[in-house]
DNA sequence: AAAATAAAGGACTTTTTTGTCCGTTATTAA
DNA sequence: TTAATAACGGACAAAAAAGTCCTTTATTTT
């Protein structure tokens, strides 16, 4: 549902907002911690940048990091950036004039579940996800 | 969430399901009806025939059907045909340690969508699919 | 000012998924 | 018994997703 790298940038996000504001961590870095593909991990953060999901400095002490604003951002937000929508839009057979008013037999309750998991992903911010890491003790290693 | 592989798979058997049993369509027939490429309906059907959810018949008024017992069969075998079961088992961002006991703060909300989406797939069967085809009149066609 | 550091950006490669082509086999009907 | 039909099977091709490499740009430290 969530692709490879969806699913990498959410880590790398989490990773991030454990970490105070401001303090800074290059990709390979992150790329070490989480065990992701280097190169892979700039170019994932690079457009959480660039959609202003994640800030980052150049230069020595530089790297990514959380400003507060950036951690009011939601999961729905990081997943907007990378995958796009599309699986919230469309109907889960690829059925185009599949509807609430002409459903397809799995819709009713495709758009039932599919509705929970975008409000979870809606209404939980980066905060609130580091914010549970922490108190839990989760570790985000792999 | 489902490949397009999978999507494709579950509409075809729709389509023959909505027909009499043992009234067989060439691949051709439905690939058109379907609006699915042709030679890959034919891979996908013949890929359910291998695991016993769809049968056929070569020759000149042959093709694809379903019997009785095909009918029966749930939407999760042919999801399990098609995809496997990986997105069932896995946590739902890649993190090979998180678990029940050692949750991704994700996890809970997850799998409980992820339960019922399953659950829903095991009691379903293709039967029942096509019934409520009939009953709500919707059109398969793309 | 020079050297070092790290993100930015573009082109490229690899792998997976999606999709095609074509010869073979089985079945039916004329 | 030959022609036609349709599934079967394997190899191949195209497109998308995942992942790499390398040069440039901005920033900091010496």
């Amino acid at each position: 549902m969530l692709s490879q790298k969806c699913k990498y940038a959410l880590r790398c996000v989490m990773y991030l907002s454990i970490h105070s504001e401001n303090d800074k961590k290059s990709a390979d870095e992150i790329a070490e911690y989480l065990k992701i593909p280097k190169a892979f991990t700039s170019k994932i953060l690079q457009q959480l940048v660039n959609d202003d999901i994640v800030s980052s400095a150049k230069g020595p002490g530089g790297g990514f990091y959380l400003s507060a604003s950036n951690k009011k951002k939601k999961v729905l937000d990081v997943v907007k950036s990378i995958d796009g929508l599309d699986f919230f839009v469309n109907c889960g057979l690829g059925l185009s004039e599949c509807s609430n008013k002409n459903p397809c037999p799995l819709h009713n309750t495709f758009i039932q579940i599919r509705e929970k998991l975008y409000q979870m992903f809606k209404k939980t911010s980066i905060q609130e996800l580091s914010d549970e890491i922490i108190q839990n003790g989760f570790k985000l290693k792999r």
